[in-house]
RNA sequence: CACUUUGUAGCUCAGUCGGGUAGAGCAGUCGAUAAAUUAUCGAUUAGUCGCAGGUUCGAUUCCUGCCAAAGUAGCCA
């Protein structure tokens, strides 16, 4: 017996069938580097039409998590398909490294500034730190197969970025946007410092709950505004509070214009309070048969007077629309130094603060009877007062939700502290930024009404903080009048190049006189420094526009959309300010990583995934193809088993990728390629079916549906090309003889077929895709990532056999496999081989069939298949198909020991008795011939 | 409590701009194969389209309410 198998041509490659991506990755990775893969991509893209997105910069502290990985990963995938669609899309990652949870870890291991270090040497471990923080996520994002300009990243706080942070603000000075003022803020006593927003948690808190009395100054005035009134006694109008610590900071007392008010009887006395909180207010103070005297709206006691309640003061009635029946009087206690809404209503009236309570909380001199006391402990003592004058109308306990400091968990109180801003409406910026939404294009589309909702309600920008480890507002304001010094953008010019050379410290060190020379004596140097946000919010102009590789505007930012609060917003608002156009053309916004259940992942419910450990069990790749896979525009899920069907899907393209290469052992494209006219015409068909999936997955690529991709891309192996074609093809490509026109043809399909496939796949299975590109035989000295998707013939207009052809073919092969299948089932066959098959056909059905001659079985698999008209006498098993029954019957016939087809020829070559003809002719003869299949 | 987004088979996604028994792949199940072999091929089970109402001849698709999850803001005198 000859060994026919050695005469086979199976598939054989080097490219491994199972991945070991955690121990393969790693190794990819050092080759990306030693080869310098970033450095090869812009070389191959030099002078190309640019895509620039810009890296919104991750905080700088803690190991990477799945969000930071989610969001790279699709940043990735953007520029891997923008390259391959020829575009020059450089990607230069950054970091924010300035600001307050940096301050605390380094506070927790270096101590308090001021107590235990100095400021410069607290920068200075700041510094360190985040450096450190950096390169631990650096190495972390390199691992996730994210390829950028991880040697010359952006820091905000490197050098040249500090001074084009502080030059970012000078712009924004000179543009007359950034106004000095007041505005109570989140303070906390304990840490005597005003607190950033992030900062704040809500706790339950216990306080007091008051109503007090505010008598009337002038009878007569009152009556001239509501008219006749009765009753007897006092007049006084009642608010409430619940931090009657603000007391003797009053300063009004507000009303709603357009809410109706009443002065009732009350025992001995008469009160003003608002008619819908009436009942609510009897109730709490226990007030007992009120009368209704008069009744008249808000607006009416504008400007009247009123005594407070302990100090020989007055104090103005004045009208807010803040003034709600939610809770209280409706008439609200006003201390614009101590409430956000009072300090509005109080700017209206010309009534500014007072500055009565330092930053440990207590009372200045100035403060009658209370100074020197402390806000937290003086309360009792201030009811006693307000009893003993006869002001008190009731108190009470009462919890409630008030902010905290997240770190002392101490109550925070708002105080008024001179703070810098830049103003929505000095130079009409809100404005403009609003108008310029309508030109940037939000994907979801629902991501523009989230903006706009943003901006509706966005107050003046406090950019100043009191912190430590920031970038210094680098400005000189006059020592009596607090102007800025006229020559502003000048001095930051000066400084900024100082800052260039030795970083923010050098305004720090910085000793007036030598930028101001004589001036010096009457400027002070602002020792506040910069929201975060700003550093973050300005790199259009200190990153985007310094670097010769990047521009403004960025054609896209892409972040989770937490961030069109934060950098979204910081950025368009900062570009508006500083040059009036938008930072970027598109936004991109994804949403969070969740659990199965669609929950948020912490600790405490253990439904966390790290990268880390995806990475160690199932791969980078894996992680890569979840992200793709997922629609980011909601909550993208995760967990064991949404990574585990992840894991079998990759397996599956994986190995279509490598069952491909594996039939294109020994063929050189150059030397073995035949021209398209010359293929079988099954090979036409799914080059054909691959051009046209290329076309939809580009597109999809374009309009960052990349969860398409996965899907189509998964199915076309699984479906076109694993259940149809090359289970078809496989019959030719091994059997026939190594160089036959059969044989090349099935390896020029598939050729192109790897070309384009690993391409479409190589922004988001990297490290595969890198792996598989060297496997495909031609020149490969660039890597995948520099090449461009694969040009792909398609059939003519008219092709005899076009894709409507072998969609039918197909969906016939499906309805006799399930004759086959009914039949195994029965024991009457094996496999498909062992069968014989004719098909009865329609004569519409017959027509269509028999232009594949008697290739027809090689679609089926079948050992034999023929075509019979239909007739009455001439009937076989249904099928799915009206016109189409199926005769089938196991084949008596000698099976071919090298083709395992059954068939009548076998042993008719006396040399070779056990092959069929066909076996015979590839093995000794010129071969057979194919046509179609 | 408000606003926004989401809710289709165990999983990932289609789809329905009102109409005919709701689609695909994976997973599961059964079978084939041993020439993609910890692969591959075939067949096949599976969904009251979050819940409840309404409009309509007819709704998963339109409207309203509710529930769940997420994001953001606020929780103030």
């Amino acid at each position: 017996m000859t060994d026919y198998k050695s005469t086979l041509n199976l598939p054989a490659t080097q490219f491994a069938m199972r991945a070991n991506l955690s121990q393969r990755e790693p190794e990819i990775l050092k080759r990306w580097y030693q080869e310098n893969y970033y450095q090869q991509i812009r070389q191959a893209r030099e002078g190309r039409e640019q895509f620039i997105l810009h890296d919104g910069p991750p905080y700088a502290n803690g190991e990477i998590h799945i969000g930071h990985a989610v969001n790279k990963i699709l940043k990735d995938i953007i520029i891997k398909s923008k390259t391959l669609s020829g575009f020059d899309a450089p990607y230069v990652p950054g970091w924010d490294c300035h600001g307050l949870p940096i301050e605390h870890n380094v506070e927790k291991k270096v101590g308090k500034v001021g107590l235990k270090v100095d400021q410069a040497t607290f920068r200075k471990k700041c510094r360190e730190y985040a450096a450190k923080q950096v390169e631990q996520q650096k190495e972390g994002f390199i691992r996730l197969g994210i390829l950028g300009d991880w040697q010359h990243p952006y820091l905000t706080m490197d050098f040249n970025t500090e001074a084009n942070i502080v030059r970012g603000l000078g712009k924004i000075v000179e543009n007359g946007h950034l106004v000095k003022g007041f505005k109570p803020v989140y303070w906390s006593v304990v840490g005597s410092s005003a607190l950033a927003e992030a900062e704040v948690e809500y706790r339950d808190k216990t306080s007091f709950s008051i109503d007090v009395k505010f008598a009337l100054r002038d009878e007569a005035d009152f009556e001239k505004r509501v008219g006749q009134f009765g009753g007897h006694g006092s007049i006084s109008v009642v608010i409430w509070t619940t931090t009657p610590w603000t007391l003797p900071v009053n300063q009004a007392v507000s009303l709603n214009p357009n809410l109706e008010y009443l002065l009732l009887q009350s025992g001995e006395e008469r009160l003003v309070v608002a008619e819908a909180l009436m009942e609510s207010v009897a109730e709490r103070c226990d007030l007992q048969e009120l009368q209704r005297l008069a009744s008249f709206p808000g607006k009416a006691l504008e400007h009247l007077q009123l005594k407070h309640p302990f100090y020989e003061k007055t104090v103005p009635v004045i009208l807010g629309e803040h003034v709600t029946t939610d809770a209280g009087t409706g008439c609200v206690h006003t201390a614009p130094d101590h409430g956000a809404d009072d300090f509005a209503v109080g700017a209206k009236y010309g009534i500014g603060t007072l500055n009565y309570v330092d930053e440990n909380g207590v009372y200045s001199e100035r403060v009658e009877t209370f100074a020197g006391e402390h806000v937290y402990k003086v309360e009792p003592k201030i009811i006693a007062l307000l009893e003993s004058r006869g002001a008190l109308l009731h108190q009470e306990k009462f919890v409630h939700s008030y902010p905290h400091c997240w770190r002392t968990k101490s109550p925070l109180i708002f105080r008024a502290t001179p703070q810098w801003f830049i103003s929505m409406t000095e130079k009409s910026l809100l404005a403009k930024v609003t108008a310029a939404v309508d030109d940037i294009r939000w994907v979801p589309t629902w991501g523009e009404a989230r903006i706009r909702s943003m901006l509706e309600s966005s107050p003046d920008w406090c950019v100043s903080r009191q912190r430590t480890w920031g970038v210094p507002i680098t400005l000189f304001v006059h020592r009596e009048s607090q102007e800025l010094h006229p020559d502003t953008p000048a001095l930051i010019e000066k400084v900024a190049q100082l800052i260039e050379k030795k970083g923010m410290e050098a305004w720090f060190e910085l000793e007036p006189q030598s930028v101001l020379g004589s001036d010096s004596e009457h400027y002070q140097k602002v020792t506040d420094t910069l929201d975060v946000w700003f550093d973050s919010g300005v790199t259009h102009f200190s990153v985007l526009q310094q670097r010769e590789e990047l521009r403004c505007p960025a054609d896209l930012y892409l972040e989770g959309s937490d961030q069109h609060r934060g950098w979204f917003q910081s950025s368009l608002k900062t570009a508006m300010a500083m040059y009036g156009n938008a930072p970027y053309k598109q936004v991109l916004t994804h949403g969070f990583a969740m659990d199965a259940e669609g929950k948020k992942m912490s600790k405490s419910l253990g439904n966390t995934v790290a990268p880390q450990k995806v990475m160690n069990e199932l791969g980078g790749d894996v992680l890569r193809l979840w992200v793709a896979a997922t629609d980011f525009s909601g909550d993208m899920n995760v967990s064991e088993e949404i990574l585990k069907r992840t894991a079998d899907s990759y397996r599956r393209i994986r190995n279509t990728v490598r069952y491909l290469l594996s039939n294109l052992s020994g063929f050189s494209p150059q030397q073995h390629s035949l021209p398209f006219d010359e293929l079988l015409s099954i090979d036409q068909w799914v080059l054909d079916r691959c051009a046209r999936l290329q076309s939809e997955i580009i597109a999809h690529y374009n309009d960052y549906s990349f969860h398409q991709i996965y899907q189509k891309i998964h199915n076309y192996c699984v479906v076109d090309l694993g259940g149809f074609y090359l289970d078809i093809v496989k019959d030719r490509l091994y059997t026939m003889s190594k160089n036959s026109r059969g044989r090349r043809s099935a390896q020029t399909a598939q050729y192109a077929i790897v070309e384009a496939l690993v391409r479409w796949v190589a922004p988001i299975l990297s490290f595969t895709a890198d792996e598989a590109w060297r496997e495909i035989p031609g020149d490969r000295s660039l890597p995948v990532f520099a090449s461009e998707w694969f040009d792909l013939p398609k059939l003519s207009a008219g092709a005899e056999l076009d894709d409507g052809f072998w969609q039918y073919v197909a969906k016939v092969k499906t309805a006799v496999n399930r004759v086959l299948e009914r039949r195994r089932g029965e024991g009457d066959i094996g496999n498909s081989l062992t069968a014989e098959v004719t098909l009865i056909c329609s004569d519409e059905h017959y027509s269509q069939l028999q232009r594949l001659g008697d290739e027809l079985r090689f679609i089926l698999i079948t050992s034999k298949a023929e075509l019979q008209r239909e007739s009455g006498n001439n009937v076989g098993e249904a099928t799915d198909i009206p016109g189409i029954t199926v005769q089938l019957v196991k084949s008596q016939q000698r099976k071919c020991v090298r083709c395992w087809h059954f068939r009548e020829d076998v042993g008719t070559h006396s040399e070779h008795p056990e092959i069929c003809e066909r076996c015979v002719k590839n093995v000794t003869g010129d071969g057979e011939r194919r046509e179609f299949v």
